[in-house]
DNA sequence: GCCGTTTTCGGCCCGACTGTTTTCAGTCG
């Protein structure tokens, strides 16, 4: 069972109680649930067995039976018996931008439809414009969202969105009369994909700015405009919302905008209770005067808490802990002094000499800089023999570097799928860091890949374990591990667990790292460089980390080089003075 | 259905825009 089951047995919940009529609060309390199971970084089945739902904010004893039964058996009494009223095709409907359950259920019970296809029909033939409500526009509009339903791909890797954001926010800026001009929204909380974008600006002349908006290069459709308010599809297919408010709103409405909504909902509750209102105009006392709006750090303190960073802002825990005085120091990007996970061109998919990527480096400030190459079992990765060559090259670059920056001797070694090592333990143990990662054989069950990960961290000669869940954003689904386990696992044996900066792999998880973090294990944030421009992704992995609550003291690479030397060699327990030459990489 | 700096019952964030309406319901974020 998968948690993504449990989110979308949820969520339909939610759904069908929406098209049922029944009490809105009822339905948010179970999109909530989904939301807080969805950031689970655990299987949702083990706080299941422990008997451990309750714990989760949002999750009641009602819910908690809901999910407790659906794991057992596949499914639970509410969601049938609310499948048995409502045609499933109907649920489809909801997913037509425009079209929420009111109108659904409407052109259900009064038409019949019951498909997207229908409904396509309906509004074509005129049937639909003789509803209550509805007429010729609300047919287009629907035609026109059924089209970009059909075609419609999800939400956008960050990467991927930045540059539109950017460039539009440039423009922006551009128009006489803007103040400030920043993007929101998910964009803005790091999260590793977005689904829109939402820019913000300050001006004294509104209209100007919204009426120029929909004219910017790479906007294709004006979707909906007001005096404030502009939404507009780029030719890529990217959505963005525009709003413009007076300067002396500016920061209630950068907080508003930058959400999550579930923790705007949290803050507001919060002033509510002080007597205040949260809007995205300002913080309002009893009487209905501004008392914070100009700034967004004015609106948290007026609400007697301290400046949140964006990358908490998810509705889990963050008011509490700001108001215990409990924020963490998040790890900023200057924090990091090293990489430890670059391949040189010694590696078959990688670009870079060692000198390329040591001048890329040395430009970004990196102190040091871990040469991990594939091993054997990769297309034209290094066996022993090349290994040794390769090390001599790398230890005669640093020499020649003189610290400018520090090369380190390394590999990221292919964990088998007996989970032993594809080099032996005798060169391994003389390199100064081994990152290893699985690279093949995905399908294997949770506990087989997750003893073969056991076995690797049980080798004593494994510094960091890379990009833990193999996962690709978008493309391939991480493979299934008992992650607390491999953390229990790694925290006895000194092995730090790698965030793969890489914009596609991001791997470990935000909510990952903020488990590994209470189980105690370290982690190192990792380019994962291929080519030395890519040494600069680093920043995404820092984002990663800032919103899995990581302090600058929980990252290895925040170390200077000696220190993190001595951690390495406590953290090694096979060094080449004890190495006895038994079997290629085998934990004893 | 959830939850407690008024509450174990009675509340539950707030506003903009559209289309179809002469005042507002529905959707969205």
């Amino acid at each position: 069972m998968e948690n993504a089951e449990v989110v979308a047995m949820l969520g339909e919940i939610a759904d069908l109680l929406e098209l049922t009529n029944e009490n809105p609060f009822k339905v948010r309390a179970y999109r909530r649930a989904a939301q807080v199971v969805d950031t689970l970084p655990v299987p949702i089945s083990e706080l299941v067995h422990k008997g451990e739902l309750g714990s989760l904010p949002g999750v009641g004893d009602h819910t908690a039976e809901r999910i407790a039964q659906f794991v057992e058996s596949g499914t639970c009494d509410v969601l049938e018996r609310l499948r048995g009223k409502v045609p499933p095709g109907v649920m489809e409907l909801l997913r037509i931008e425009s079209v929420g359950p009111k109108t659904a259920a409407l052109v259900w019970k009064e038409l019949g439809l019951t498909s997207v296809d229908a409904l396509e029909e309906a509004a074509l033939s005129g049937r639909l414009a003789t509803l209550p409500r509805m007429g010729a526009k609300r047919a287009e509009a629907i035609v026109s969202a059924v089209a970009r339903h059909r075609s419609r791909q999800g939400r956008v890797p960050l990467h991927r969105a930045l540059p539109y954001a950017e460039d539009l926010v440039a423009r922006l800026r551009a128009i006489p009369g803007v103040k400030q001009a920043i993007a929101a929204g998910s964009l803005r909380r790091h999260k590793e994909t977005v689904g829109d974008l939402d820019l913000l600006v300050s001006s004294t002349d509104p209209e100007r700015v919204v009426s120029a908006f929909p004219k910017l290069p790479g906007v294709t459709t004006l979707l909906a405009q007001g005096p404030t308010k502009s939404t507009v599809r780029l030719s890529v297919g990217l959505q963005v919302d525009l709003r413009v408010l007076p300067p002396e709103s500016f920061g209630a409405a950068l907080h508003y905008f930058t959400g999550s909504k579930a923790h705007n909902i949290a803050l507001r509750t919060r002033a509510l209770h002080r007597g205040l209102k949260v809007s995205e105009y300002g913080v309002f006392d009893a009487k209905g005067r501004r008392i914070a709006g100009e700034r967004e750090e004015d609106v948290f303190r007026a609400v007697g808490l301290p400046w949140i960073p964006p990358e908490l802002r998810e509705g889990l825990g963050e008011l509490e802990a700001a108001a215990a005085g409990r924020l963490p120091t998040l790890i900023e990007e200057e924090d990091l002094r090293g990489d430890l996970h670059v391949h040189s061109e010694a590696s078959a998919d990688a670009s870079s000499s060692l000198l390329e990527l040591a001048s890329a480096a040395r430009g970004f400030g990196r102190s040091y800089l871990a040469i991990t190459d594939h091993s054997r079992s990769r297309p034209l990765g290094l066996d022993e023999a090349r290994l040794r060559e390769h090390l001599d090259t790398i230890r005669w670059m640093d020499r020649e570097l003189r610290g400018r920056p520090h090369l380190l001797a390394g590999i990221e070694v292919d964990i088998l799928p007996d989970g032993s090592l594809d080099l032996g333990a005798e060169v391994l143990s003389e390199l100064d860091c081994v990152v290893a990662s699985v690279h093949s054989r995905f399908n294997m069950s949770s506990e087989e890949m997750t003893e073969r990960m056991v076995r690797a961290l049980r080798s004593g000669l494994v510094h960091v374990l890379g990009h833990p869940s193999g996962r690709l954003i978008g493309s391939r689904d991480p493979y299934p591990y008992d992650l607390e386990r491999v953390l229990e696992v790694a925290r006895e044996e000194g092995v730090a667990l790698e965030v793969n900066a890489q914009p596609e792999r991001l791997d470990l998880t935000d909510s990952a790292c903020q488990r590994a973090k209470e189980a105690g294990v370290k982690l190192v944030i990792s380019s994962d460089s291929h080519n030395a421009q890519h040494l600069d992704d680093l920043r995404h992995g820092v984002w990663v980390a800032r919103r899995g609550w990581l302090e600058a003291g929980d990252v290895l690479n925040t170390l200077s080089l000696s220190e993190l030397r001595r951690h390495f060699r406590r953290s090694r327990r096979v060094s080449p003075s004890t190495w006895t030459g038994e079997g290629p990489g085998l934990a004893p």
